[in-house]
This record gives C-alpha cells, sequence and structure tokens, in this order.
DNA sequence: GATTTGATTCTCT
DNA sequence: GAGAATCAAATCC
C-alpha cells in the first residue's frame, strides 16, 4: 500500500461516520491554523439530494469523485469560497463541507483577511469565512491535505472527540430531516443554524 | 438559450 | 428580518 494510501485510511467509511472524527482537527494553510469546531457530511451519486455530486460528475464536483483526502473547494452566490475534504473510497463522491472552527494559530494574517473589525470567534464561523481566513480559493481545489508536502495539511486528533452533538444540515433545502450536521457543544465559534 | 437557484455573508432597518 | 452582491450549475422551454 503506497503512503498516502495509508494516510487516508482514518477518512475511509461511511460520511456521516468519518465527519465527527474530523471534529478537534486542525487545518493549516501557511501561517494559519484552524481547529475544526462544526463539519457536515455529504454522500455521493443518487444518495444524497443535497450533495454536488447526487447527479453524477461535473466540471465543478469532479474532484469528490477522486481519492480521500483531497480539498474540493467550490465557488457559490458569485462570491464564496467553501472547502471540504474528500472521504470514502475513489469513486464514492462523499465530502465533509468545514463548516467552522477556531483560529489557533496565524491569528494576525487571519484577521488581516477577514477584518479587523471581526470579532475573533467570528473569523473562521461559517463555511465561506473558514475558506477565507485559510486563504483558500480554486487554486486549492484538489489539494491533497494528507500529503506532507502539501500547501494546506489536515491534522487527526490523536483520538477521535467522543462528546459531539448532530442536527439538520444548515441552509440546505433538501433532506432536512438527515441529521449530519455535527458540532462541538459549547463552541462559541460553532454557527447559528438557519433553515431554507 | 433563458431563467432560477444556491452547502453564504454583509449591511441596513 | 429583508435585500443585495454576483456567477456556475441546474432546470426549464
Amino acid at each position: 500500500m503506497a503512503p498516502l494510501d495509508r494516510l487516508s485510511r482514518p477518512l475511509i467509511g461511511p460520511v456521516e461516520k468519518i465527519a465527527p472524527r474530523l471534529l478537534g482537527a486542525v487545518v493549516r494553510s501557511g501561517a494559519v491554523a484552524i481547529r475544526l469546531t462544526e463539519v457536515e457530511a455529504y454522500a455521493g451519486v443518487g444518495q444524497d439530494e443535497a450533495s454536488h455530486s447526487h447527479r453524477g460528475r461535473t466540471k465543478r464536483n469532479a474532484i469528490m469523485f477522486g481519492p480521500a483526502g483531497h480539498l474540493y473547494v467550490y465557488f457559490t452566490y458569485g462570491m464564496h469560497w467553501c472547502a471540504n475534504i474528500v472521504t470514502g473510497v475513489e469513486g464514492s463522491a462523499s465530502a465533509v463541507l468545514l463548516r467552522a472552527g477556531e483560529v489557533v494559530d496565524g491569528l494576525e494574517l487571519a484577521i488581516e483577511r477577514r477584518g479587523s473589525r471581526v470579532p475573533n470567534k467570528d473569523l473562521a464561523r461559517g463555511p465561506a469565512r473558514l475558506a477565507a481566513a485559510l486563504g483558500l480559493d480554486g487554486s486549492a481545489n484538489g489539494l491533497n491535505v494528507l500529503d506532507p508536502s502539501s500547501p494546506v495539511r489536515l491534522t487527526l486528533p490523536r483520538k477521535p472527540v467522543q462528546e459531539f452533538e448532530s442536527g439538520p444540515r444548515v441552509g440546505v433545502a433538501k433532506e432536512t430531516e438527515r441529521p449530519w450536521r455535527f458540532w462541538l457543544p459549547g463552541e462559541p465559534t460553532v454557527s447559528p443554524y438557519r433553515r431554507r
């Protein structure tokens, strides 16, 4: 087994099982590091109407169909970037949206990117805010966060977080009964729930 | 080919 | 709470 395949093992499995394991993980992009406090799971083709991959491969979601550990960064609402980490075996087209986190390093640069008037707890509170704080955009799409030489890296917690809560995903119109949003209770960086 | 929608955020009321 | 910003993908005709 190739080294990177071995590294991806913690990301192989049903996406709703993998997503909560990313809670407490740290994503680092250059000087800025963010500890994840909120994530959402999205499944593959034909399994989840809210997922970008539900209706099959497109130019935008192509990365979702690749191996686990790669970043799927998409552009939405004409102005925002959102970052996901691909999970499961290659071709499963499932991914975990990085919804919110706490800036644990590179605070100065994160503030510079997000604006000096933004409270620290709001720097990465929300998927587009998190991506902005990390400086992620379309050029980060497809990066392998498990590759030690990648500019964007993921570090999983030594032990998976045991205490987390779950509920419906934010801002999705379909599959609203699916409790695939996971967060760390009591964290001020968790975004408020909004239904669509 | 035209129209609608969206895994959002910010500003103003 | 409402409205705007602004573009790619989905949906409709």
